[in-house]
Formats: structure tokens, C-alpha cells, sequence
DNA sequence: CCAACCTGGATGACGCGTCAACCATTCCCG
DNA sequence: CGGGAATGGTTGACGCGTCATCCAGGTTGG
């Protein structure tokens, strides 16, 4: 027998799916127009930002970002192309390779970052309450404990 | 002077950002593996089933989705190949198309929809209480709000 | 009537994301 | 040692999503 949503669930399960869609092309929208970069380019100019040297390995990058590493390889290869980062080997680990923020990059992300946070507030912050702010939070991290336990 | 994100703002969106990369990830696993269907087959599916000769025009399931059509247009295109639906013209207007449910994409939502809801109850509303369901649904409610109105 | 406009839809290019396969290097254990 | 397993990374194919462009068929106003 399966358990179909009540009311109430198919209610919040709706908006929630909508939200999904549309708040990220919408953050998307006002990134790549402002500043002409994307979410992933972003969050990948962040990470290198807070490092030091300006240098993150690729594999820690995964780490941090919890990417996998061909879609972080697929993304520092469009990066690299408009020159946002670059690769270096690394010595000590033929395998390995870091990937460094180039002068364009940091100029990019210095640019982005207001206008990004601002949206942000915008969007999504000034329209709800701490307590609101809160039980999402609560909500995100006990879905994402399934999901963790869901893997094993 | 830009409002940065304060302590609590910060968790709670670097959770629901992750929440938000993993959540659709995991449920559309779960439909591949078990149906051979992705989410978007799936809202696509549900749409034809309920309509009246399961048949629905192509801008009809636009708005009903909220998608742009040529976003329809592509997904439709690969349902048909793998043949869930086919397309029909209309007749009394030569431009308009309808989208046909075929009875594979009948059997495929049929066999799909009781394994996708118990994951959605299974990830999602078994951990949360009915308060953080409801809140759930205000804060979509809110935000959707804010991204019509930026629109406006 | 017909030209301008609007609507419904298709297409191509590109970025995002996953999966599977592959490759080189390094590690580890018998 | 030497050979198999693990690690770090790349690549190609494919589905998803947007944007810009195009097109045929309708609608409307002068």
C-alpha cells in the first residue's frame, strides 16, 4: 500500500519543487548578467579565493564544493578557457594538479560577490523571519542526515 | 555597504544549498534505477495522465509546469524517441501540437509513481515534523512571492 | 484587404551534471 | 622487490535547462 502525501504535504512539496526551480535561475540570471559568471563559477572562485597561494587541489576542490571530480574537471576546463583559473602541476605528485585563480578570476569574484549576496537578501532573507531562517536550516540538515544514511 | 549573511543566514543557506544539490540528485537515481524515468519524464507523465483523452497541448503543459516551451519542446523530443508520448497535430489550428501519452509512458508512470513517492516520504516528510512541513511551504510560498514580484 | 503583430512551436548552441570508461602515478603487501 | 589495488584526474556521451533565433499560422487595425 503506498503512502501518498496529505494535504498539507502536497502543498509544501509543490511550492518547495517550484522554489527549487526557479530560485537558482534566478540567482543564475542575475549572476551571468552582472558579471557574467555562473552559480558553479562562482562557488569554484570562492574556494580559491580563501586559499592560500590563490591554489586549491583539484581534488580537495571536490571536497569542499562535494563535487565529483569530473564535473569539477569539466568545469575548471570551460573556466580555464575564459581564463577565470589555470592548472599547474604539482611536484612531489606526478598525478596531481592544482588549480590557481588568475588575476581575471579574482577581479571577477570581488565584482560578483555584492551584487550575489545582495540578491540573495533580496530573494530570499528579508522576506522571512529567524524563526523561518532557522527551520529551514533544521530542515536542510535533517534531509540531508537521510541522505548521508540513505548511502550507508 | 553590503549586508553580508549573518551567522544563522549562513548556515541555514550553505545547508539548503546542499540540500538543493543532493535532494534532486538522489530522488532522480532512484527513478532511473527503478523506472527508467528521470524527474522531468516523471512531471511530464503526471501532466498526460490526468488530462481528458490523455492528450495535452503543448502550451497548456507549459503553464501547467511552469516551463518555457522550448524547454518542453527538447524533453518532448527525447520522450518520443524513447517512445512515452508521440505528438499530434491539431486540427482548427495548423500551428498548435498536442502531446500524447502512449500506453508505455502509461505502464512507465504507473510502474514509476508508488516507488517515487516513498522515496520522497522516506528522504523528506518521515524526518520532519508537521510545523516544519507547514513552514516548508511558507517559506517556498515567500520566496516565490519575491521572485514574482522582482519579475513584475 | 493586407501589412504588422502576436502565438505556438522547433531548433542549435552552449553551460551544467552524471555515469562509465580510461589513464598515469603512487601505495601497499607478499 | 614486483604486481595488484587505490588515488587523482581526464574524457566522451548523454540528459537537463536557457537563450536567441527562426518559422508558420492566426489576429487585428487602418
Amino acid at each position: 500500500m503506498t503512502r501518498w502525501l496529505d494535504k498539507a504535504e502536497q502543498h509544501s512539496w509543490r511550492a518547495y519543487l517550484l522554489m527549487q526551480a526557479r530560485l537558482p535561475a534566478a540567482l543564475n540570471r542575475q549572476l551571468q548578467r552582472d558579471s557574467g559568471l555562473s552559480l558553479a563559477d562562482f562557488d569554484v572562485l570562492v574556494q580559491l579565493t580563501d586559499a592560500p597561494a590563490r591554489r586549491v587541489r583539484a581534488f580537495e576542490l571536490c571536497r569542499a564544493l562535494q563535487w565529483e571530480k569530473s564535473r569539477l574537471s569539466h568545469q575548471v576546463r570551460r573556466m580555464q578557457a575564459r581564463e577565470l583559473v589555470t592548472r599547474e602541476d604539482v611536484d612531489g605528485d606526478g598525478r596531481g594538479a592544482f588549480v590557481v585563480l588568475t588575476d581575471a578570476g579574482s577581479a571577477a569574484i570581488e565584482a560578483a560577490a555584492p551584487l550575489h549576496v545582495e540578491a540573495v537578501h533580496r530573494l530570499v532573507f528579508d522576506t522571512l523571519t529567524r524563526q523561518q531562517v532557522a527551520t529551514l536550516g533544521e530542515i536542510a540538515d535533517e534531509v540531508l542526515g537521510r541522505l548521508d544514511a540513505e548511502r550507508g
